[in-house]
DNA sequence: CGAATCTCCTGGAGGC
DNA sequence: TGCCTCCAGGAGATTC
């Protein structure tokens, strides 16, 4: 599943594109988590792709053209992938979204789940509802652990439910949630708000490790994440914990537990990790 | 405000 | 071989 190192991953693959003007938009399936904008086949074609950057799990593609000019907004939700292809090959099932530049390449958004999102923004513009409120970007300097704990000051519920907030941090999804917590040695269920800051900041710091290392790799693989050369990542080699239930402790021997909380599966050891 | 639950969707795995 | 159920998962929407 795309998590944060796998969109990294993504957008970096997409850099070549960088300059290249399009040439055609092909919509197959509008319908994602929400519609994708039909007027993009008339709008984009004759644009320039300016540049690539990301927030949180949002891959935003910069286009100008003669008199006009925007934000293209990537989600991959759960299952989505997006591969550069020659404009010859042909689409396949859950091939959704096309666009291909004058050079002949075509960057293809496929996601057989449909979380995924295609939106467009007039502007790079931060009051847009899905970017407004986001955390801070886990790999920045202003994710550190004074700002953790201020953060979770108030919460009372699990600690890994708080990481997979948004609101609180960004790009910490259901996979480095359990990872993140395993390295820093803190049972997933305890209050977020009773961390000391001391723990905080062991988090934080296995967050950003975690988050790397993940990058290193370029990107995990959970069932089936493919970098837009097509190539699985491959951190699932490196997982302590996560989808190892019964498995064991790579630090100490013991069987890996897995419980449910807010409705995820979360994976620890609990005799590593303390509350 | 915080927290829990619901929801979107499809493919794959397991049971019978 | 087919059908049924369960599960995975990001994150906005809804409800309390």
């Amino acid at each position: 599943m795309p998590e944060l190192p796998e969109v990294e991953t993504t957008r970096r693959g997409l850099l070549p594109l960088v300059g290249l003007v399009v040439k055609s938009v092909t919509i197959r399936h509008p319908r994602l988590r929400w519609p994708i904008p039909q007027h993009l086949a008339k709008t984009l074609p004759t644009q320039t792709l300016r540049g690539l950057s990301r927030r949180a799990k949002y891959i935003l593609c910069e286009f100008s053209g003669e008199s006009s000019g925007g934000v293209l907004l990537l989600h991959l939700g759960m299952s989505g992938r997006i591969q550069l292809l020659d404009c010859n090959y042909p689409a396949e099932k859950h091939d959704h979204f096309d666009v291909e530049f004058t050079d002949g390449q075509v960057l293809r958004l496929r996601d057989p789940r449909r979380f995924g999102a295609v939106l467009w923004l007039d502007n790079i513009d931060t009051k847009h509802p899905l970017l407004s409120s986001l955390g801070p970007e886990p790999l920045e300097a202003g994710f550190n652990a004074k700002y953790l704990q201020q953060a979770l000051s108030r919460k009372t519920l699990a600690i890994k439910n708080a990481i997979m907030d948004g609101h609180v941090v960004v790009g910490v999804g259901n996979i480095y949630a359990s990872e993140s917590l395993f390295r820093a040695r803190i049972h997933p269920e305890t209050p977020a708000n009773t961390l000391s800051l001391k723990r905080c900041e062991k988090l934080v710091t296995e967050i950003k490790s975690t988050l790397q290392d993940a990058l290193n790799a370029g990107g995990s693989s959970l069932r089936d994440f493919f970098g837009t050369d097509g190539q699985p990542g491959y951190f699932q080699q490196g997982y302590f914990v996560y989808a190892r239930t019964g498995e064991p402790c790579k630090v100490c021997a013991q069987p890996i537990k897995s419980i449910r909380l807010g409705q995820r599966s979360a994976f620890y050891c609990e005799y590593c990790q303390q509350r």
